[in-house]
DNA sequence: AATTCTATTGAGCAGATGATCTTTAAAAGC
DNA sequence: GCTTTTAAAGATCATCTGCTCAATAGAATT
């Protein structure tokens, strides 16, 4: 109507405004900033709002992406992808090394990653959405890393009890409890993370008689 | 345009339309299909296709309710207030029932409440739009739960490693990580819940070396 | 310096969305 | 049975939203 919609602002970088990037670099800087601003408001996030973090046009973001829900796709993409190690399963399972330190190597790892604000938000926001990227990958977190622990748990137990795939659950959900308090729930984030999350772990082990230095 | 916009269907009760409610019970079934209906796909739902599972016109909603945020007040107060019941703290702490039996009769009760679809849901949606109830709620549970727990444990642990506040959010997130993954990952419930329950609990009063009888 | 190429903008459309207001009709009072 | 009251419907508005497309201008090539 009056001519001024829709104008973009400065881009942020050294405050001048930055025009015509490669395709493959701006492509990059969208994605960047929608993992971000997705996090923050959520999927349903308008692209106006986007395009203004960006310093750009709205119209440009549909110049790199026919819709809307590929560039979810996207965001999908760069969070998920690589998020699970894939050297993990084999460092579970060396039984060289003692459980409770391998154990400690993995969610001292594992943590750093999922404890980010970006990926705990985001992975919420797509599992209330119901995207199928979720539940995918929490069965190749069941197949891939729990149920090997299932089996090195077993061999060590010395309780009546056996373990099950429960308990390894309870272990995990214990952990990642700690981010959600800290990143969806807003609460302050825990003195030392990685000493609660070795007690988590020590706990874990007491509960069927496992030897730490086993 | 035609006319023929928003015409409500039928009323899914006894199959009949029925009309001209009193104005307590029309709010009252309002709030109770917004409970059901956020739940379902967010605090961004939108107001028509609420009313179409209500089999009333959008503008009916209006009628109860000046903005949509009045009405998300509403579905927030239907599930928020008395979730807590007044009377754990002191169950909590009444040392002439041993510790064990305690915690079962808490978190048999409590689960029972969190566990549930709409409430797990709701929270999470309303955590993530970051509503300030969300966090008053887990201050208020820290309050007048968490915290008698954790003065309960310090009185009977037997361990040299003292017990922290981060325990007990421990054992509390590894439970409620359950429901977690039942209605926000949608994954399987597992297959008896209240041994799951049992099982973390017993982990926590071990950890501290804490007899179940006590 | 002129030309070409294309990343980016500017303008706008069609449908959706929260909200308003007038009209209709169900039920209570007489 | 007629009147009054008001719950609910119907119509519509202003704005928002995903998306489209022609016009513009930055940079590389010649």
């Amino acid at each position: 109507m009056d001519g001024l919609t829709e104008r973009p602002a400065r881009n942020g970088e050294h405050g001048a405004t930055r025009r015509r990037l490669p395709p493959a670099e701006r492509r990059k800087q969208i994605v960047d900033e929608a993992v971000r601003f997705f996090a923050e408001v959520g999927l349903e996030g308008k692209t106006r709002e986007l395009a203004r973090r960006l310093g750009v046009t709205q119209s440009l973001i549909f110049n790199y992406f026919a819709t809307k829900d590929e560039l979810i796709d996207a965001v999908y993409e760069k969070v998920y992808i690589g998020r699970l190690s894939p050297d993990w399963p084999e460092r579970l399972t060396d039984r060289s090394v003692p459980i409770r330190e391998r154990l400690l190597a993995f969610y001292s790892e594992y943590s750093a990653l999922i404890f980010e604000w970006e990926w705990m938000r985001i992975f919420m926001f797509s599992g209330l959405a119901g995207a199928s990227l979720n539940q995918r990958y929490l069965e190749h977190l069941g197949d891939v890393i729990l149920r090997p622990l299932l089996a090195e748990t077993e061999v060590l137990a010395h309780t009546d009890t056996p373990p099950k795939m429960e308990d390894v659950w309870n272990l995990h959900g214990g952990i990642a409890y700690i981010g959600i308090r800290q990143h969806i729930y807003r609460m302050p984030e825990p003195v030392k993370p990685q000493d609660e999350i070795a007690r988590a772990i020590d706990k874990y082990l007491l509960f069927f008689g496992i030897d730490k230095e086993q």
